[in-house]
RNA sequence: GGAUCUUUGGCAGAGUUGGUCGAAUGCACCGGUCUUGAAAACCGGCGAGGGUUAUACCUCCCAGAGUUCGAAUCUCUGAGGGUCCA
């Protein structure tokens, strides 16, 4: 959520980064009504409270005393009815600004590019060249179902569309994958976790899923529960309402769940093959920081994204979102594209992003700051995709005769 | 599924004849005295959110509803945890 202080504080400034990111000026003016509106009624009611409040001390008192509290009693009834009214407004006042300010999204940094979509991302850096090839080399569907390595009309069979399975070498591959991921980032200082791949409406409000996006999310009708989009969700989850020591940070963690998405606004697109399916492997990180430390923490989780496509031998390049292309929690994103030579095109495995103390404040993840308390900064990337780099794997090391050969790091980990 | 108990501040744990309880006490933590330094001892501070220049003031004792002038304390419903029965 952002900052109502700040917004009552620096209306234009915080207007100006927003409309950046196309939220309605309008909107911004009407949040701040709202919260004045809501700091009125607070107000009302809390005068009326402590009126409330010291006529009932008076009336214990009277009562001890043996005094007549008939005239009190009468004051006091009178001034209920206004409560309830008073309360009454509050409460109206307070769910109209939740409404709203709930379904605001972040402040783009300032250094982030402004932009329409995704043709205005800016590449920073590309690693590792694409090999030539001396033959055509074919898409990632067609080599799966070469090699037995993935059923797609099995998942289809089980499930529904954008479901597959794997078989064989395919399933050992994305065993290993993330096997190989997790130590990977162990090693660079991220705790391992294993969470709930269910959770409850409360984590995905904290993360910034809804109230706005309930509609790419599988819910349990029963329960009130879904089933998690990314391991973003428990992970950044594991602290709301916590007030964490300086000396813990940053905290830094690595899990590996299966993300489930509805997909909603993707009808038509990637309908072919496994990169966009409903459920997929993902290995996460996530990071708790200090506001002056989250910049630092950044480039550690985008490095050791990078890392693990080099140590794969996988060429990608990294992007910068424009304004246009950032999502609805994060201040500033970094894209990592994988090359998939079959398709001829860098496509996004990993998003690294910092939400600062967006999430923060929503998920009520604060940390002792001197004497007083401090919103904390999350960051959150995928390191990886588990289903995109099996795809980037089979479209990089395919052999003329369509057979693939193994990387060589995740070898130790199919025997 | 049935019965019963339980849910308090970072933790432990008082508070159940409703009033001055936002809440004893202990531990932990922070500051100080003492010490060459540390420990111990002693002194002081120490829940969160809103509000204020700062006070005042308001809210929060699992959640919600109710009784009452007044509820951590009583009633109901729900959720979590324990025990027993099935």
């Amino acid at each position: 959520m952002i900052d109502l202080k700040l917004l009552q504080k620096d209306f234009d400034a915080m207007s100006a980064k927003l409309s950046r990111k196309k939220v309605d000026t309008s909107l911004i003016a009407d949040l701040k009504q709202k919260n004045e509106e809501l700091k009125k009624a607070k107000t009302e009611f809390e005068t009326l409270q402590a009126m409330q409040n010291s006529m009932s001390k008076e009336f214990g008192i009277y009562k001890k005393e043996g005094r007549d509290v008939s005239e009190l009693k009468a004051k006091v009834d009178a001034n209920k009815i206004n409560i309830a009214a008073a309360l009454e407004t509050q409460r109206e006042r307070q769910e109209e600004l939740e409404t709203l300010a709930m379904s605001i999204p972040n402040m783009p940094d300032d250094n982030v590019p402004d932009g329409a979509d995704e043709n205005d991302n800016i590449e920073i850096k590309k690693v590792l060249a694409p090999h030539a090839f001396t033959f055509a080399p074919k898409e990632h569907w067609e080599l799966a179902e070469q090699n037995g390595w993935i059923d797609f009309e099995r998942g289809v069979k089980l499930a529904t569309s954008r479901f597959s399975v794997s078989f064989g070498m395919g399933a050992k591959l994305e065993r290993a994958l993330i096997n190989f991921m997790l130590n990977f980032n162990s090693k660079r200082g991220f705790e391992e976790v294993s969470v709930p791949v269910i959770v409850n409406r409360n984590a995905l409000k904290g993360t910034g899923q809804l109230p706005k996006f309930e509609d790419d999310l599988y819910k349990i009708d029963s329960q009130e529960l879904f089933l998690i989009p990314t391991a973003e969700v428990p992970v950044t989850n594991l602290f709301a309402d916590e007030i964490l020591e300086e000396s813990q940070l940053p905290i830094k963690m690595t899990a590996y769940t299966p993300c489930f998405r509805k997909e909603a606004g993707a009808a038509g697109r990637d309908t072919r093959g496994m990169i966009r399916q409903h459920q997929f492997h993902k290995v996460e990180l996530v990071a708790i920081t200090t506001p002056q430390t989250s910049d630092k923490v950044f480039d550690e989780m985008l490095a050791c994204a990078s890392d693990v496509l080099t140590a794969l031998e996988l060429p990608h390049r990294l992007v910068t979102l424009c304004t246009g292309d950032l999502g609805f929690s994060a201040a500033k994103t970094v894209d990592i594209e994988v090359w998939l030579p079959g398709q001829n095109t860098y496509r996004e495995i990993s998003s690294v992003s910092n939400t600062r103390d967006f999430q923060a404040r929503r998920a009520k993840i604060r940390y002792k700051d001197g004497d007083k308390n401090s919103m904390v900064h999350t960051l959150n990337g995928s390191s990886l995709a588990v289903g995109r780099t099996l795809v980037a794997i089979m479209e990089n090391f395919q052999n003329e005769d369509g057979t693939i050969t193994i990387p060589k790091v995740l070898e130790p980990y199919i025997n």
